[in-house]
DNA sequence: CGCCGCTTTGAATTACATCAAAGGACGTGG
DNA sequence: CCACGTCCTTTGATGTAATTCAAAGCGGCG
């Protein structure tokens, strides 16, 4: 597959013409990552930005004492790294690979000439940067204002399949992961999941969850009923 | 003053020609608010944002059991409400008038149309969002990894004049609302500046917060430090 | 098979919230 | 100018969710 046909391909760039596709496909930079490589880190000069084309991509942040809290685990065609074009000289927070991963790299400098040119481009960027300010929201709601088993409820009611299933492998994530992407530590999602298991919301078996109770998760979520 | 020169002194516009700030005003809607009046709520349709000329505004959301969480507290010239414009059509905060406050508003259709005319107010909004989303970050960061007395010492160097003292009164920021903030309760706020006071690291009067040790604040924010 | 990382479990600790109540500030109206 | 009510702030006693520390299963992979 050619480059333009790629960025035509990608999400956040659909709408634009074969042209644009084009001009982007002319900054672009395709890149390999392997699980545990890092993009870059909190605190680093950002020269760009990424959209993910295959593979899984974490991004964090380290306490001093290493209490990891994850804010987003994005997939292929995802991008990430992108308010740093635009706001910053560095990198506000740490992006690892989870798995073997490829991206396109695009470098601010000529992205933003770019955009200056072309509105529909702009446009795109705007929205996107206001969905991540959308879940960042929450995100940020959710520490603050929810105990952990509603947050657990509301982001197993969140990742699960049509069939009430989820495999915390097929995520990719481990419940290590799981804990720092809901704000705590893989013993207390232990011990949370195996309430719920108790309450018979949930079943969980090695690698997968599956959820037994989706009115009962929804009313955790919701507040309306607690874990005893 | 007219409209196109008070559309020219908002920094987010800053850049624009005079034509260009004409075609804003033309667009914009004066609008005033008393202490206690609400913008919107959490969920409400979005139709347009909003740029502060005069006055305090608070950002924020309410936990079902009467939690505040504050996410940003907003003084003349800064805008809000803008990340509904692009992603979603109702708000993800509530938004109140901490006093007397005046404000243009931007309806978003007229907005958009022309932003896809202005590359470069584009470029003024997409460096606006990615601030917000840096300043979320930190806020995440700070609600999932460190402790109270760690967000306040931080807080308490951010918002300190030069001269190292700082007026909960001048900020229009009662203790009340300082707590909301940093994600806490005024009872918790009120025992940890007490605890910093006996350290002599600051010392608080009335409305009135004065930082005596500025090291030794910094070394708590830095996490070198703890609070007996 | 044996090792290492993930996951689970238990017991002790802690930071923070909750509940309840008493002091101030401040402005209003008498 | 003082009295009064309201709101903000402080203080103490109590409760609890969640982290910490420690250690033992479990599972996958070389």
């Amino acid at each position: 597959m050619d480059m333009t046909s790629i960025i035509a391909s990608i999400p956040l760039f659909k709408g634009l013409s074969n042209g644009q596709c084009a001009s982007l496909g002319a900054i672009a930079v395709r890149r390999y990552f392997s699980r545990g490589d890092i993009f870059f880190q909190e605190g680093d000069d950002a020269f760009g930005f990424y959209v993910i084309l295959s593979g899984k991509v974490k991004i964090y942040k380290l306490s001093p004492d290493g209490k990891e809290q994850i804010f987003h685990i994005l997939d292929a065609h995802e991008p990430f790294g992108e308010a740093a074009v635009f706001a910053g000289l560095h990198y506000p927070a740490s992006a690892q690979a989870l798995c073997e991963t490829s991206v396109l790299f695009f470098p601010t400098q000529r992205f933003v000439d770019l955009i200056t040119r072309e509105p529909s481009l702009a446009l795109s960027m705007l929205a996107l940067l206001s969905m991540r300010l959308r879940k960042l929201t929450t995100l940020v709601e959710n520490l603050s204002l929810k105990e952990i088993p509603v947050r657990l409820a509301a982001y197993l009611l969140f990742q699960c399949n049509g069939d009430g299933s989820l495999s915390t492998s097929s995520l990719e994530v481990s419940k290590n992961q799981m804990a720092g992407l809901l704000g705590t530590i893989p013993e207390t999602l232990s011990r949370v999941l195996k309430r719920m298991a108790d309450e018979k919301l949930i079943k969980t078996s090695p690698r997968t969850i599956t959820i037994l109770d989706r009115k009962g998760l929804a009313d955790l979520a919701e507040g309306n009923r607690k874990l005893t």
